[in-house]
DNA sequence: GCAGAGGTAGACAGTTCTGTCTACATTGAA
DNA sequence: TTCAATGTAGACAGAACTGTCTACCTCTGC
């Protein structure tokens, strides 16, 4: 298994493989049910070499957390980049909708991270909520800017949450699109009233 | 610690005591962190006894998600009902409101068993899925009946589970509401599409 | 009065987990 | 050349986890 990774990653350098590696393991199967032997084994890393990178298990899920941050972070706004300009909120449906359609799809990594360990890594919370925030920040640029842009863009950003944990529920069952629907609904009349408000603001 | 949940729980059989111990522990610190060992010492139990009602943990988990299933639902019916007939999907508010205050508050237990174990429990994310259908079939009972009537109502709970995670999320941030005042404008305008529909409706 | 259900107490096996440590190999730079 | 960094291989300790098993107790219904 992992043959494609295996070849493609081995010349690495050992830190990138084991966070690579643990990224795949952690994001699949979650954090707690992934053991340093599973990472070390998979990513083919010696233990000495894992314990020298990564002085703990913590330190290995902080380094996973900013690490996805970054890698989805920079996909969103690459995807959003993709759609027409002046789609509005819209331009997000075909990006959830391609990442909810990744066979690899299971979820938000923040969100799972936060149901997994509650208060018992407050740490990890903390980014959560930075990286929600920083989505916030993006959907904002999709909207006009006026008084009530971050209010329409928060509400956006949780629909969409929403549906990521609906989609992560159904993606085993076949054909279903009833988060993609919802959020649709959602953000299209969203939109409207965003349009509303800025052609109230033009006739003030 | 647990004198009070001691004192009220000692007198019931030790099957109760389990199931109701094992809630407390799931729902709070997750499920793969609650060990069988701190249930039974929690429940005041023996092993023996666990083992006996219980004939392993998946067997427990089950008992809990469905116990947690009929718990929480009928929270919610009975907390939707007290509020105004007239608001339509504005009485989810409050109701919401008051969950996420609540001091325990920990998100959505199948939700949050959803990310803990991905396709490893298939059983939970069917019992996960069915939850929030029958959730959706509540929120229903608030809309008029017509053709849209699950369409918003989809849509609803989809933002409901938004800010569900959110709420989760921010439960450990001094005064934060952002989650609350987002799902209000959602099934504000949710509820408004509503009544457009009906009146279309009704003027065809 | 006795059988059986339900209970306690806790030793035990077997696994898995995190983290440490020893011994040795390779390589690049001072 | 020699030193330090980086790597492999794997034994080991100590804890925690699930699940089994033995031995004994207590109550209730027949």
């Amino acid at each position: 298994m992992n043959l494609k990774q295996t070849t493609f990653i081995s010349d690495k350098p050992a830190r990138e493989r084991i966070l690579l590696t643990a990224h795949d393991l952690f994001y699949r199967d979650g954090i707690r049910a992934s053991g340093i032997d599973r990472v070390i084994a998979e990513a083919g890393v010696s233990k000495a070499t894992f314990y020298r990178h990564f002085p703990s298990k913590n330190e290995l899920i902080r380094a996973f957390l900013s690490y996805r941050h970054e890698r989805w972070l920079s996909w969103f706004k690459q995807a959003l980049q993709h759609q027409g300009a002046d789609l509005g909120l819209m331009s997000l449906v075909p990006v959830m909708e391609e990442w909810f359609n990744n066979p690899l799809y299971r979820g938000c990594a923040f969100i799972n991270t936060a149901a997994e360990f509650g208060d018992s890594l407050p740490e990890a919370l903390e980014l959560c909520l930075s990286h929600k925030q920083d989505m916030v920040n993006v959907i904002a640029t999709l909207l006009p800017v006026n008084e009530s842009q971050m209010i329409l863009a928060n509400a956006a950003a949780v629909a969409i949450d929403g549906a990521i944990v609906r989609a992560q529920l159904e993606s085993q069952i076949i054909q279903s699109k009833t988060a993609l629907t919802a959020l649709a609904l959602i953000l299209d009349i969203l939109n409207q009233s965003s349009i509303l408000s800025s052609l109230s603001k033009l006739s003030k």
